[in-house]
Order: structure tokens, then C-alpha cells, then sequence
DNA sequence: TATTGTTATACTCTATAACTATA
DNA sequence: TATAGTTATAGAGTATAACAATA
């Protein structure tokens, strides 16, 4: 019950004691956000990813192109529904990324032979080149954030993640 | 080195062993993807967003009108440049979730007396009733996924997180 | 019937740029 | 000049539903 109430009166005694000043900005009640992990999850992501797609246009792993090309490269003939499972986005949205893919000649979509609904997807030498590149620029961008955490914290966060994952 | 071209050789060598048969969906090589930062925070975030939103319509804690109300509830009369700097989205981006908030009944804009440019926020009754039940459904939701965690684990997953916030 | 891929559509979140009113 | 808020616009990213081709 503390936990719902808590902000609840913090708001009716603060609004006693601001009646309509202006609030420093370091005084800001943040109340129970910092205790959830949503809220944290979605600062940290938010935070890696303009730095990332700063340096990487397109380049938030995992979603985007340079997810896929990841798995093109180490699962030629892969199909889009494992794509999609792999990246847990839907199948309709796997389509859109393959367009992109094939339209800047990164992959390859190539019915397959054994079972024609499916589209085997094959990296290009194109798209493995711009892979190579992606994957540097990325190593660079993860290596800033890396001076916040001792090697075992690192490993402990993606350990920690990992298990959200469904 | 091995980094860069770890997945372009397993990409070179999976394409001989698999000239066009089907994966089984178990032995997908995700290549660099669980050792990104990145990768890891969003696949935790989207488990993490679609359960919420299952549980709760518009929870995602921190983004959203959650986190909007929250900044109201602990700090009546907060503007909204300081709610974009809180919640890290632009000040543009904060108008529509006031509005919504607004027409929603549940927080109001009273220009303020000393600086009549700025907004004041100020939640409502409504308003705190509406925030209270968020936070018993995000509460329970939050509560489904300490299952994964010792009570340490989950508290250095926030502290982790949280050295990434800028 | 079930699965793979596709299209069409819509919604949420966020950003940028240009504007206003106030300071 | 600078700041707070607004508007207009655009772009990701994702989802759902309905459909075609194939199994």
C-alpha cells in the first residue's frame, strides 16, 4: 500500500508547498519510476540508441537491418518467419526490413526448392561488406559505454536481460 | 578481428553445408547479437512493453501517460520542458501526452503567475485515481518478472541499468 | 487445414523545423 | 536574444487483419 500511495500524498503535500513557482530542476520527484524496471529499461535503451544511431545510420541491433543482415550471414537460406521469431517482431513487419535488404542489394530473397511458400533469404558480398562495416562502427559505439561497467558488471547485465527475454 | 569476422566465415561456411534445405528453428546462429548491449536491452524492453500493455492500456512506465502523471503527482506545477528533460523525449513530443492527459481529465495547464510563458501541470483528483490503479496493474505486472530475479539481482539489473541513462 | 509470405492499414513514439508569446 | 510551448510534418517500428500460394 505504501507503494501506491507514496506519491500520491507527496503530490498533496507538495502542491501545499508550491503553490506555483517554478521547480528547480534538481529537486524533481521521480517518485517510483527510478524502482521500475520498464521505466529503466526503456532510459537505457533510449540512451544507447541515440548513440548509436548516431554513429550507425540504421543501427540499432537487433531491430533494423543490421539485425537481419547478422542473421542472413550466419543462416543463408534462413527464412522471414524465423527471421521474425529471432527478432521477435512479426512476420508482416519482417517484410518491409527484406525489401530494404534487397533493394540496397545487401540480400538475396531466393524461393527455396523443398517448400515453395518459402523465401530462403542469402546475404550479398555487398551486404556481408556492409555488415564488416556495421559491425566495426558498432563494436566502437558499444566500447564507449563499456568504460561504465567492470567486465563482470557487463557480463552480469546481459545475463540479467537475457532471462527477460521471452 | 575474430569479432568482425566471426559470423561472415560461419556465413561462408553454413552456405555450403545448406544449399537451400530448411533450418530448424533451434539451431539459428544469432551470431554477435547476444553479446550487443544493445540487442539485449531491446528484446528485454519488448517482453517487458508487451506484457505491460496487456495489462495495463497506455503502461508502458516512463514513456506514456504513466510517467507523465507520476512528474505531475510529485511535482504539482511542473512544466513541461522539465517533464521532456525527465522522461529524455523532446518538449514537442510532450504536448500530445498533455493533451491526452488534458482531455483525459486528468491533469490540467494553469499558466503560471511568475513566468507567464510557462505551463504549470497539476494533476487532478481523477487524475490520482486513475494513476493509483496504474500502478496496482503495473505493480502486479513488474511483480510476474521479479519471479526471474534474487532480490539483489533485480536491485544491481537497476543499478546497471541506470549508470546507461545520460 | 495450416503455414509462408504479402498487402493494406493504423497506431505509438520520437524527431526536426518553424512559429508564438513571453522574458 | 533566449526560453516555453505549439504546430506541422515525417520517419521508425510495430501490430492486426485479410489474402494468395503452397503444403
Amino acid at each position: 500500500m505504501d507503494y501506491v500511495m507514496g506519491a500520491v500524498n507527496a503530490g498533496a503535500m507538495a502542491d501545499l508547498e508550491n503553490p506555483g513557482g517554478a521547480l528547480s530542476d534538481d529537486q524533481i520527484d521521480l517518485g517510483v519510476l527510478p524502482d521500475l524496471l520498464g521505466y529503466n529499461l526503456r532510459s537505457a535503451q533510449l540512451a544507447l540508441q541515440r548513440s548509436l544511431s548516431k554513429a550507425i545510420p540504421g543501427g540499432d541491433p537487433g531491430s533494423g537491418i543490421f539485425g537481419l543482415l547478422v542473421l542472413c550471414a550466419g543462416n543463408p537460406g534462413i527464412s522471414q518467419i524465423q527471421v521474425a521469431r529471432h527478432l521477435t517482431i512479426d512476420k508482416a513487419s519482417v517484410v518491409a526490413l527484406v525489401d530494404r535488404g534487397e533493394e540496397s542489394g545487401w540480400l538475396q530473397r531466393r524461393r527455396a526448392p523443398d517448400d515453395r511458400r518459402r523465401h530462403g533469404l542469402f546475404i550479398t558480398p555487398e551486404g556481408n561488406a556492409h555488415l564488416a562495416q556495421m559491425k566495426l562502427r558498432m563494436r566502437n559505439c558499444e566500447h564507449s559505454f563499456d568504460a561504465l561497467f567492470a567486465p563482470e558488471e557487463r557480463q552480469q547485465l546481459l545475463t540479467l536481460l537475457q532471462r527477460i527475454r521471452p
